[in-house]
DNA sequence: GATGTCACG
DNA sequence: GACGTACGTGACATCA
């Protein structure tokens, strides 16, 4: 390659006036006009791409004009004078200007006192004095003055007008003023520049002032001839007007001498760092490009693209009814899947290869196989390799029956196999693929690997599809699943090689060739599905919620399931005891009322005996001809006088409690950490929620007295405390903006009680019943009403439900709108958007059964908001950690997420130094990508236990 | 494995 | 004019 440097100097100021008039008046989510800051960052995307092209730029610098008065204002106070304002809505975004360079993280120059075009000159002349080559990205006349102009060791100037896509060199200025750059100074002195205010002579154009410097050579000699010419008009002009020409020649001289504010080398392109520019691109909504920026490459982008209400549609298939994500053509072909192929590798020499192979190929498939399904417990078994179609390997780690040590294959130790493998799982230099990568994050975290950077075949699958499915197809997100649905091929089953129920053998205890074909297939899946899902988060949108909040998820969720919860065993214990004896006394007071013994847990032999039995009133109820004994119907029999239904109620919540929280939660005690440690799904929820199983931690009870003993026993370690952080009534405020309802986003503004608010609002009063009502209304609207629902929760007639929600609507203008609009979008796209781009997508919106049709369009009602929501929290988790260590609060720990709420575990001198920064990042979470027109309002507290924290 | 119930936001 | 009623989850017990 040679070394021949290469400068590019922006004339900044310059094109965003062109930029201004070419392009559509774009305004970013904020509502400021970008059309300009567009065009030029676009200008700036495509000249930093033709780094390391042949003639590309090796420096670059963006020179920018200061102020309007310069040197020539002083020779010539009417130097620019008449120069129109410029249109208001150019004016915000010449700072805007600014902000994109530096989001190139591009050197950006301007001095006070200097026009562009000087810095620009003098630059430029330093630059091919030391032999380099020079180009002027504008396509102003006047600095045309500087092309083809060498230095002493040979470095020319040319420009590049961007917006034509032409270079201007010696031939294309000749072209234009009929003599060579050096003498475009004396043509433009005669001919002036009304733009400029610059003088010239009047009467003389383009075509005469380059007539007569042909002519006579340059200005002088033509001002000169003048009175040799025979009588005319023109030759009165230049006689009457010499001194306005002459002054116009040094006007329009550039001035070359300038103090260098930066030097040279300072300029040198190295590459754009994503991060300021993704931050910039979301904050302005230039999705494409941002799409482009998470993809590396992409089709040019359409500025209409910016708008997001315009957002293109592509790659998704439009009719709901047919929504399967259709086979993407842009795959290359692959071979079928040959686990012949698949390398089972033994010994450390062939590892090395593999390795230095993935650091060449710069990603790879990582799968584990370990001894159980809990991260935190599992022993690490073996790993698998994906680098290309069938080109995986196994490298079994740990594999051999306990008792048969002198059957133990051959393999490489697994201390040194992770060693080797150490740098490669950790280097920034190479993408980590995993199917829910989460959990091998987790197995290698407990073995001193911290594997990144990653991505993730199952996350990118749902923020892709998310809620596409169709009969008989599954919408999941699992790998068996992806693999039939995108490559047609079924994998092996975990079952097939482990087998099942009382037979199952633990992986490390499958045959080598077998566990290398299971094993192998996993990665080279994994890195076929990569091939097939990456590059449609880019054709159909999903870059924006992949990159900026799925993606730096991951490892965030993975370490607050290692951080895992400390609860009171003793205390738990000391509950089930109490809760077992009530439990045993109920129901014997049951089977007395009852008069037989039956299974009180059976819902089918307790609604025999209530309303077979017992005689009570009561309906039958679905498919199964069971009668219901729900809370609802229980409480219904209780305020008939049924005695019964009272101990059943309590029964059932006593057996609930025990079973599915006192009991379970001791067993789910880690025995290593002395913590529960709950697994989170990042792809359980079809909104974009997170989910928590085994335990779950998402539904620990608070709303009874009963309930709240076991959060309690949810407890910091000595000398800490819990700190529960909670978003308030966040659905709603996203309600009031997103339906942009101006009594709401009044009474959010102001701190009201947002229920009373709406009391007030619909019954003119507020009173306990009043406000109590208009809270059930206020979460009807937000799960999508309808007058029978509301009506059942009120315990008022549909007719007057439906009139409750008139007066709702017509209260709160912008909901009905909001929920017309929005079922109008699904049902011709087929999705939802949440305001940062989460697609949900609902394939029976437009069903011809009633039941699945209106399921479909209550949920698509919710989506948009309880999707908003998580993302706002994601994004919150996302920049958590970061934030607390630069308050140099390294010693706080996240280890809940319960949908609107974080809960921490941090020493207890730590709590009010923590707070402003936790509620700041909470409240700022949704920023800068999206400005709400309601504050997020956060609640705080502490204390030594979970219970205690609220 | 399906069903009913109920814990949470 | 009908759905048989609110959105989103996961765990447990019972029963076929």
């Amino acid at each position: 390659m040679s070394d021949k440097k290469h400068l590019y100097l922006v004339d900044g100021s310059a094109y965003i006036f062109r930029a201004y008039h070419r392009l559509p008046p774009l305004t970013n989510p904020e509502g400021t006009p970008v059309g300009a800051v567009y065009g030029y960052t676009t200008m700036l995307w495509k000249l930093a791409e033709d780094l390391d092209k042949a003639n590309g730029p090796t420096h670059l610098a963006v020179i920018l004009d200061k102020s309007s008065h310069s040197f020539r204002n002083d020779i010539y106070p009417e130097y620019k004078a008449n120069r129109p304002p410029p249109p208001e809505d150019l004016l915000p975004q010449f700072p805007l200007i600014r902000d994109a360079t530096r989001a190139f993280s591009l050197p950006c120059i301007e001095e006070q006192g200097l026009e562009a075009d000087d810095l620009i000159a003098s630059y430029a002349r330093a630059a091919t004095a030391r032999g380099w080559d020079v180009t002027i990205v504008s396509s102003d006349k006047d600095l045309m003055q500087l092309v083809g102009r060498c230095g002493e060791t040979g470095g020319c100037i040319d420009m590049l007008d961007t917006m034509k896509n032409a270079r201007i060199g010696i031939p294309e200025v000749e072209e234009k003023f009929g003599v060579p750059p050096e003498k475009v100074g004396d043509v433009l002195a005669l001919m002036g520049d009304s733009v400029d205010n610059i003088p010239g002579i009047y009467g003389v154009g383009p075509k005469t002032a380059t007539k007569l410097i042909q002519d006579y050579g340059d200005l002088a000699g033509a001002l000169d001839a003048a009175a040799g010419m025979k009588t005319s008009k023109l030759k009165e002009r230049l006689i009457e007007q010499r001194e306005m020409a002459e002054l116009s020649r040094v006007l329009v001289t550039l001035k070359e001498d300038c103090d260098l504010p930066l030097p040279l080398d300072d300029f040198l392109l190295d590459g754009v760092p994503p991060e300021p520019l993704a931050a910039f691109l979301e904050t302005h909504g230039f999705s494409s490009l941002l799409r482009r920026l998470g993809a590396g490459s992409g089709s040019p982008d359409r500025p209409n693209d910016l708008n997001p209400a315009k957002k293109a549609n592509v790659g998704a298939n439009a009719a709901a009814g047919s929504s399967q994500p259709v086979p993407d053509q842009r795959v290359p072909e692959m071979p079928a899947i040959d686990r012949s192929a698949y390398i089972c590798v033994t010994d450390m020499a062939t590892l090395e290869q593999w390795i230095e192979r993935a650091f060449a190929l710069r990603e790879v498939a990582v799968d584990t196989e370990t001894s159980a399904l809990d991260a935190m417990q599992a022993q690490l078994v073996g790993i698998s390799l994906g680098l290309g179609p069938n080109d995986a390997c196994y490298i079994p780690l740990a594999h051999g029956g306990h008792d048969l040590l002198s059957d133990k294959p051959q393999q490489i130790d697994r201390a040194a196999a992770l060693a080797a493998l150490k740098p490669l799982l950790e280097s920034d230099a190479v993408i980590k693929i995993g199917q829910n990568i989460k959990y091998d994050l987790n197995v290698l975290a407990r073995y001193g690997v911290d594997i990144a950077p990653v991505d993730d075949t199952m996350i990118i699958s749902f923020d892709l599809d998310a809620g596409r499915s169709l009969d008989g197809i599954g919408g999941g997100h699992g790998m068996d699943e992806l693999s039939v649905r995108h490559l047609g091929h079924t994998p092996l089953t975990f079952k097939e090689v482990c087998g099942t129920g009382k037979k199952a053998i633990s992986f490390g205890e499958v045959p080598l060739d077998r566990a290398t074909q299971y094993a192998a297939e996993d990665a080279d899946v994994t890195w076929r599905l990569y091939q097939h899902l990456k590059p449609r988060l880019v054709t159909e949108g999903g870059t924006r919620i992949y990159e900026r909040v799925d993606r730096p998820l991951i490892p965030v969720v993975a370490g607050m399931e290692r951080e895992g919860i400390k609860v009171d065993r003793a205390s738990l214990a000391k509950l089930s005891k109490e809760f077992a004896a009530e439990i045993g006394s109920l129901e014997k007071q049951i089977h007395t009322i009852a008069d037989c013994e039956f299974t009180i847990g059976s819902p089918k032999q307790l609604g025999d005996v209530l309303f077979e039995k017992m005689g009570y009133k009561g309906g039958r109820k679905g498919k199964s001809g069971q009668y219901s004994t729900d809370q609802a119907m229980l409480e219904k029999l209780d305020e008939q006088g049924a005695p019964i239904a009272t101990k059943v109620l309590e029964w059932r919540q006593l057996s609930k409690l025990k079973s599915t929280y006192t009991d379970a939660l001791q067993a789910a005690i880690n025995p290593a950490t002395g913590r529960v440690h709950t697994s989170y799904s990042l792809v359980g929820a079809q909104t974009g929620r997170l989910s928590s199983t085994d335990p779950n931690l998402q539904n620990i009870p608070i709303r009874t007295a009963l309930g709240r003993q076991i959060r309690e026993s949810f407890v910091a370690e000595p000398g800490n405390v819990l700190l529960a952080a909670d978003y308030s009534q966040i659905e709603l405020r996203l309600a009031a903006h997103m339906a942009d309802v101006p009594a709401l986003k009044d009474a959010f503004a102001a701190g009201q009680d947002i229920h009373s608010r709406t009391a007030e609002e619909l019954f003119g009063t507020v009173d306990r019943e009043t406000r109590a009502q208009a809270k059930t209304i206020n979460f009807a609207i937000l799960y999508g009403i309808s007058r029978w629902g509301l009506a059942g929760r009120l315990g008022v007639e549909p007719d007057q439900a439906q009139a409750m929600i008139d007066t709702y609507f017509q209260r709160f203008p912008g909901i009905q709108r909001y929920i017309v609009a929005t079922l109008e979008t699904v049902r011709e796209k087929g999705y939802s958007e949440t305001l940062f781009g989460r697609k949900t997508w609902f394939p029976r919106i437009n069903s011809k059964n009633p039941n699945e049709r209106q399921g479909s369009e209550r949920a698509a009602i919710n989506a948009p908001i309880q999707g908003t929501s998580a993302d706002i929290i994601k994004r919150a988790m996302v920049r958590m950690l970061p934030a607390l260590r630069e308050a140099s609060l390294g010693h706080v720990r996240m280890l809940l997420q319960v949908h609107d709420e974080l809960v921490f575990e941090l020493p207890e001198g730590d709590v009010e130094a923590a707070k402003p920064v936790i509620e700041s990042v909470m409240a700022n979470a949704a920023r800068p990508a999206i400005i709400l027109d309601v504050p997020l309002g956060i609640e705080i507290g502490s204390g030594p236990s979970w219970g205690a924290a609220h």
